[in-house]
DNA sequence: AGCACGCCGACT
DNA sequence: GTCGGCGTGCTC
């Protein structure tokens, strides 16, 4: 026997280690290394999921002697469990993947499966579930034919069944006489097999064999061999659709040995149809000048890192697509990566046009079947270009020259959940393991991104230019404090009214942003000032028109629309902030002739409706396009001349520290929207704040000038790119539990900083911004300090000392959170 | 997390 | 006496 570590599924972070366990000799072959097994675990010995990280004493030339008295020495005083099974017959995860896993748990203290089961797509996991496996075929003499049953059910199925079915195909109880007594026989045995949570897709074909034979064939048995005699090996659907055969007749044949049924795999593809483009990319000065110092970096045997700021319009895509074109010639890889709101059909038909059936898709709105697929056609090296939103970091392609990170600003990059890695992060991993180049672009890149840049440890590229001498839009801010001063109490100020209204006359497109979903933001009581508040969080709800419901954004929880005041039983409640529904209400009184086309997370919510509705956007089904954040990014419609942003300030209101770069960046970005064609764009900016440095910024769309101003702010404060931010969060459903586990970690916190000579200011235990979020209560520590391997050994230790005597509150940390919680 | 063990107060 | 609440320790 030799001895493997195993890592284990479902384990809390403290007891996340790699166990030793004895392996069969019968299990024993090279490449277990990344294979997943059942072991025996805990009190119970309960079958657990693991994976095999290291196989110790493995010896080439099989010398197993020498194993076993190693297993001895070094393990005295614990006696090792053995492995159950080994599931996989060839690693899951290859050689990069193996360290991408040590690097998650490294970085953002997840536990090693959390890390697998982010990296593997759902449809590869595996179920455990209890079986019936044969061990004596000669045993169980006396049950007569009821013991060929048992032999041939099992033997049919890989002489191992789950009990389940086991129980049913036999039409056995559990624990009844005859089930006893079989288990007690001998010849069978309970064990445990994995079931895949998917399996992989196949069709059946069929295929004339050589055999003659004089047997009498019916007409339709005739028409089905000619068929296939013609057409040589077709699928079933083939078959009956050409044939006009059923496939009972095809399977006739087969019993009289005529033709041959056999199953194919196959991939989902999440591939539409497209058309090959070949035509040449043109690039412009600028351009070209960015793709030859990039070029440069690409195959210069060292990763290397570049910045590509590109105003809106600038077209950094076709530097992108020329860049991965280079790649490509070399033999190389690519991985393309957008937030989750730019993967519209028009990139993916981009890609598809230019480099066909090599690239891979990857985003939330495929389903599970269509993700492991892609994934297996990247493990099979079929790919060549991966293009997806933030999961597709994990793509399991080798040989990568480039990975592309566009709107490298945006917070979809940062993943929110355990484990809480940051793409970016992970790209830079993958881009040094193979001398790749990692390119970040942005038309606002993020502060830490652009003072990387500008200190030289990224090369800084600029495109200030459009393409086409295209002009950037010219932008007016509406002051509506004076607007609603002079009596318009609407949400459209007039000089919105028309703009818009001359955009109707032209024929051409507007697109209006709002951040806000639903109809009104607030329902309050006039008389008592009570607030209509989710009952899960400490937050207001927001009326939802279109079905009538008080609807809590943060929980997803709603109720019926409240007629009177719980508080005093008045009847007038007065609705007061507005979102998207009413924002395109009232365009529909205004312009009764205007078609409009609403665009948030409710009107989306249905798959494929956001690429559906943005295709009739596109083909002019719709005048204007109202909508949140997901209007304001990526998307690229000639016709829109006009964008407005209705109360800009909402945007900056948050209260941490990134607020003004986000709204800097999301008020520049939608402005790029407009006057993208051959017409110049217009943009209206609406605010109660006119005279606010990020609007006036935003106004000038001048980002080196806003960054130079902020950064200022940054240094002051201590806050990225001067510092890390650690957040650790602590939650649970009881109050007290939740500031004593935050009270005592600050003092865990204190001494282990001193110890570790850790350099660090902790801000905090604090109530989190929203302190109360479905039932849970929710405080906060925060630390401004530098993340390295240091930190990382010291917040280590912390989670180490926190769940030996906590275990009523959850922590989670998490390095550079894009919500401060 | 999930379980066992052991200590101590409450109650048949 | 003994039932069970909860603090503590362990998982190869």
């Amino acid at each position: 026997m030799k001895k493997v570590k195993v890592v284990v599924d479902n384990v809390i972070y403290n007891i996340d280690k790699q166990y030793d366990f004895l392996l069969p000799d019968s299990f024993a072959r090279q490449n277990l290394q990344g294979c997943r097994v059942i072991v025996p675990f805990g009190y119970y010995n309960s079958p657990k999921l693991g994976m095999i990280f290291d196989c110790l004493n493995y010896d080439e030339n099989g010398n197993a002697e020498k194993t076993e008295k190693e297993i001895q020495n070094t393990n005295q005083n614990i006696k090792l469990k053995t492995v159950i099974k080994v599931i996989d017959d060839a690693p899951v995860l290859n050689e990069e993947m193996f360290l991408m896993v040590k690097f998650l748990k490294e970085r953002t203290f997840c536990t090693y499966f959390e890390a697998i089961k982010c990296i593997l797509p759902y449809g590869m996991g595996v179920d455990i579930k209890e079986s019936f496996c044969l061990i004596n075929e000669n045993a169980g003499e006396d049950f007569g034919s009821f013991k060929s049953e048992v032999l041939n059910l099992l033997k049919s199925n890989g002489n191992e069944i789950e009990t389940r079915f086991f129980l049913t195909k036999l039409n056995l109880k559990e624990n009844s006489e005859l089930y006893n007594m079989l288990l007690k026989s001998g010849m069978v045995k309970k064990s445990y097999v994995a079931v895949p949570k998917l399996n992989v897709a196949t069709l059946k074909f069929a295929k004339a064999t050589d055999i003659k034979s004089d047997k009498k064939l019916t007409a339709n048995q005739k028409k089905a061999l000619e068929f296939l005699n013609e057409n040589g090996t077709s699928s079933f659907k083939e078959i009956e659709l050409y044939s006009g055969v059923s496939v009972a007749t095809v399977k006739n044949l087969e019993k009289y040995g005529l033709v041959n049924i056999f199953e194919k795999e196959y991939y989902r593809t999440a591939l539409k149809n497209f058309k090959k483009d070949n035509k040449k990319i043109n690039l412009n000065k600028e351009q070209e000048k960015c793709f030859n110092g990039l070029k440069s970096l690409l195959f210069n045997e060292k990763p290397n890192a570049a910045l590509l700021y590109g105003i809106t319009g600038s077209g950094k895509t076709s530097v992108y697509l020329k860049l991965i074109e280079e790649v490509l010639k070399k033999g190389k890889t690519a991985i393309f990566m957008v937030p989750e709101i730019s993967l519209t059909p028009q990139t993916l038909n981009l890609f598809l046009s230019r480099f066909g059936d090599k690239v891979a898709v990857f985003h939330s709105a495929l389903s599970n079947g269509q993700k492991m697929d892609e994934f297996r056609r990247c493990k099979n090296n079929e790919v060549s270009v991966v293009l997806g939103t933030r999961s597709a970091i994990f793509a399991p392609i080798e040989n990568i020259g480039i990975i592309i990170i566009d709107e490298e600003q945006e917070h979809t990059y940062k993943s929110e959940q355990a484990p809480r890695f940051n793409t970016k992060d992970l790209a830079k991993f993958r881009c040094a393991k193979n001398n790749a180049l990692l390119l970040l672009g942005s038309a606002t890149p993020s502060f830490e991104s652009y003072a990387m840049a500008l200190n030289g440890k990224y090369s800084l590229f600029k495109i200030l230019n459009r393409y086409n001498n295209a002009l950037l839009p010219e932008v007016i801010t509406v002051d509506m404090t004076k607007e609603t001063k002079s009596g318009n109490k609407g949400i459209f100020s007039n000089y919105l009214i028309e703009e818009i209204q001359s955009v109707l006359e032209n024929g051409e497109q507007a697109i209006i942003l709002l951040n806000r979903r639903g109809h009104n933001t607030y329902l309050s009581c006039p008389k008592c000032g009570y607030v209509f508040k989710c009952d899960n969080c400490s937050i207001s709800m927001t009326y939802h028109s279109d079905i009538n419901r008080l609807v809590c954004h943060y929980c997803g929880s709603s109720k019926a629309n409240p007629k009177i005041c719980p508080e005093c039983g008045n009847e007038l409640l007065r609705y007061s902030g507005f979102g998207t529904q009413k924002a395109c209400e009232e365009l529909g009184i205004i312009f009764k002739e205007a078609k409009v086309l609403r665009l948030d997370a409710d009107s989306t919510a249905a798959k494929e409706s956001f690429q559906e509705k943005l295709s009739a956007f596109a083909n002019k089904e719709y005048n204007i396009l109202v909508g949140t954040q997901m209007v304001a990014k990526g998307l690229d419609f000639p016709l829109v001349t006009l964008v407005g942003v209705l109360s800009a300030d909402n945007t900056i209101m948050f209260d941490d520290y990134k607020s003004y770069e986000r709204s800097f960046s999301l008020l520049t970005q939608v402005v790029g929207r407009s006057g993208r064609g051959k017409k110049p764009g217009k943009a209206v900016i609406q605010t109660l704040n006119p005279n606010s440095n990020v609007i006036k910024m935003a106004k000038d769309q001048n980002y080196e000038m806003f960054f130079n101003e902020e950064i200022k702010m940054r240094k002051l404060l201590i806050y990225p790119p001067y510092c890390d931010i650690v957040l650790l969060g602590f939650v649970s459903e009881v109050k007290d539990v939740t500031i004593n586990a935050a009270k005592k970690s600050l003092k865990i916190l204190t001494q282990l900083i001193e110890r570790h000579n850790v350099k660090a200011i902790i801000l905090g235990p604090a109530a989190a911004t929203v302190p109360y979020v479905s039932k849970k209560f929710r405080y906060r520590i925060l630390l401004k300090t530098k993340n390295n391997k240091n930190l990382r050994e010291m917040l280590k230790e912390f989670l180490f000392e926190y769940y030996n005597n906590e275990r009523k509150c959850a922590v989670f940390i998490d390095i550079n959170p894009e919500n401060i919680m």
